[in-house]
Formats: C-alpha cells, structure tokens, sequence
DNA sequence: TCTGGGGTCCTAGGACCC
DNA sequence: TCTGGGGTCCTAGGACCC
C-alpha cells in the first residue's frame, strides 16, 4: 500500500437529499422536522420519501406512512414529492463527481454513485469530493471508502452525516462481525430471518458459513453471494458503462379500492399508456408484460404474458386487458393499486450485464 | 382512514422438445 | 406396459433497494 497509488472505491451518498433540495429552495425551513412524501398531504394514501435529521429525531422515517408520520411529528412541514427538482439536483451532483480528477463514476440512483481512484490518500480524495459537491450544490454527502464496493457501500454508513470512513479487508470483520446480518446491503427482514434458521445471527457468523448449507437454503446463485456478502467480499472495479434500463413500469395505489371491473379497465389504460412514454423514448421494443395486483397491502398477485418484440401501442394494450380479465373473475373486485412492467430486450454487451452477484 | 413508485434480480415449477 | 434425463422457455411469485 505504501508504494505509488493504491486502487480504491470511494462510495458517494447525499445526506438526507430530497429533504436537503427542499430546504435549500425554502431556506426558513432549515433546522426544523421537514418531511417530503405524496402529495404533502398527509389524509391520503401515501408514504415518507425522505424525513429530515429533525424529523427523524421523531422516529419519523422512509417508507413510513405519511398519516403515521403527521402523528409522531406533528410539528413537521410536510411536502409534495418534486421528482424534477431533485432530477435537476442529482444531476449537478452526477457532474461534480465526473469533474473530478481521474474519477471512474458509476451512479447508482438520485443520490449516490460509486468512484473508482487510484490514489495514496482516499481521506483526502473524498475530502476533495464532498468539497466540490458543497460548493457546486451546496448539498452535503458522506463518503464511504472501501477495496470492494460492497465494503465502501457499507462505510457509508458509519461516515453519515458529511463524514467519510474506511472499511477494507483489514477492518471489516472488526466493524461489522457483531453486527446483525440485516445491516448488509442485500438482506432484508425476510432473508435474516431465513438466516437465524439456519442458526445464522451475525456478519461474522455469515461470513464462516457452510457454503453448501446457503446453497440449499437460497440456491445456486444467492446462497454463494450471501456468503460473499457476509466477508465484505466481490467486484473491486467500478463499472462506467453506461446504465441501460431493463424496462420501465408505472404503479398506482388508489386513494379508494377500486370495485368495478370497468374502473380496472380504464386504469390499467392510463398505467399502460404512461409507460409506453419512457419505452417510446428508448427506441428499443417491448418484450414482455407484468400486471401486479395489489389486493391487500401485502397480497399481491402476478400476471405475465410474453410479449413478441413490438412498438406497437395497441398490441401492448390489448394484452395488458387480456390480463385484466384474469383479475378474480368469480370473486367482487376490491383493488388497492395496480403496476404495470414491460420489460425490454436486454442489452447486447457480450454478457458484461451487471448482476447483483457482480457486486 | 395501514404502506409510494421506480427499479433490479432470483427461484421454482410446468410445458415442451430432443 | 413401463420408464429416462437434460435443456430451454415461460409464468408466478418473492425479495430487496433507493
């Protein structure tokens, strides 16, 4: 490591960043619980996009009910979501970080991205970064540094808010081996709790797992990478390639079950028609339809239909209300929301598409 | 008055073909 | 009358992330 620069990722994550453009445009706002999520209107159907430090100092957080969270912070303001504004902001982000000197950038979303440096000194470098996003943005970012992008992807975390932390090989086991298995990126509720029953608790417990036993309990595929994921283990490179979309969908939750089949009808039209918007952008055919039907909010049923390659509005349309017709036909309607996915061809790139498991 | 909207990826099981 | 295995495609469903 002492000699010449030393390969690194640099993991870059605004703080609170839909919150932080909302105040920078209502500056009274600064300092006070401010909660963005729905229409700012916290009688309907909807939930917190992102909650302010202040906020969350109410147990107010995302994913939240935004009715629950009125009540546990009943002094917040509360905000429409502004998906323009924050585009608009993320993108003068995304410039700041390919401005920087020898920077390899993968952006991940709205507000984080990946940079590949070689350097000596990684410190100094996110230093350098946050700097420049400050001054061009006037947002702030924390900065995790890591010799995989998984482990610079969990550093994140400990550096928040505005700071930077290193976690490599070295350190990893030492930082997060007590730790339980849901703080990794990748595991959820569900997948922890498959862990504990194979008597899996920990990072480090993961991370010295039988690998046969994660093969039989998840597959070929994700038992091997959550063993992976518990060493902090995977890609080291950043990957600039350009991001394709693997298809485009549009979801609804409607503010009133629907009960009518017609009212189905003409809400599967409008998702349909809104979708078919971002593919008619991209120039490359439908390839398949997904209909997901949300009864309950946690009962979902699935349709499917291949879809043979086409532009055509009317054909996706159609079999999008071939569909609709498979929706309970003996049983009343009663619809929490509905989503539509239409996937599109995947990308010719000589099998370079990045997986999860290429993490 | 109980849960958004946009994504990504994986798995199991059945149908079908050789 | 009894009995294969492997591969691929498609559908349904699940899990997770921001």
């Amino acid at each position: 490591m002492s000699q010449g620069r030393s390969s690194w990722v640099l993991h870059v994550d605004l703080d609170q960043f839909i919150a932080a453009v909302e105040v920078l445009r209502r500056p009274e706002l600064a300092g006070k619980p401010v909660i963005v999520g729905g229409r700012g209107d916290p009688t309907e159907r909807a939930v917190v996009s992102t909650a302010s430090y202040e906020a969350r100092e109410f147990g107010v957080g995302s994913g939240m009910p935004l009715r629950i969270a009125a009540r546990k912070a009943p002094e917040a303001v509360i905000l429409p979501v502004d998906g323009e504004a924050y585009t608009r902001a993320s993108e003068e982000v995304m410039a700041t970080l390919h401005a920087q000197p020898r920077a390899t950038v993968q952006v991940l979303g709205w507000d984080e991205a990946f940079i590949g440096i070689q350097t000596e000194d990684p410190e100094g470098y996110a230093r350098q970064v946050q700097q420049a996003v400050r001054e061009r943005t006037r947002l702030h970012c924390s900065v995790g540094i890591g010799d995989t992008l998984i482990r610079a992807k969990v550093a994140t975390g400990f550096g928040k808010p505005r700071g930077v932390f290193r976690l490599t090989a070295e350190n990893w086991l030492e930082v997060m081996g007590d730790r339980p298995t849901i703080d990794l990126w990748g595991v959820g509720a569900k997948i922890s709790r498959r862990l504990a029953g194979l008597g899996i608790t920990t990072v480090a417990e993961l991370a010295s797992a039988d690998p046969d036993g994660l093969v039989n309990e998840f597959g070929p595929k994700m038992g091997p990478w959550y063993a992976q994921l518990g060493r902090g283990d995977g890609a080291r490179v950043v990957d600039d390639t350009p991001w394709v979309a693997r298809g485009h969908s549009r979801e609804t939750t409607f503010q009133r079950d629907l009960t009518e089949s017609a009212q189905v009808e003409e809400a599967v039209r409008q998702l349909v028609a809104r979708v078919l918007e971002d593919v008619a952008a991209e120039g490359r055919p439908v390839v398949g339809l997904t209909l997901k039907v949300r009864y309950a909010p946690f009962l979902t049923t699935t349709f499917n239909k291949k879809v043979a390659e086409t532009f055509d509005r009317a054909i996706v349309l159609a079999r999008a209300l071939e569909l609709v017709g498979r929706i309970e036909p003996n049983r009343p309607i009663r619809l929490l929301g509905l989503r539509v996915d239409l996937p599109m061809p995947e990308d010719a790139r000589d099998g370079h598409t990045p997986t999860r498991g290429g993490w």
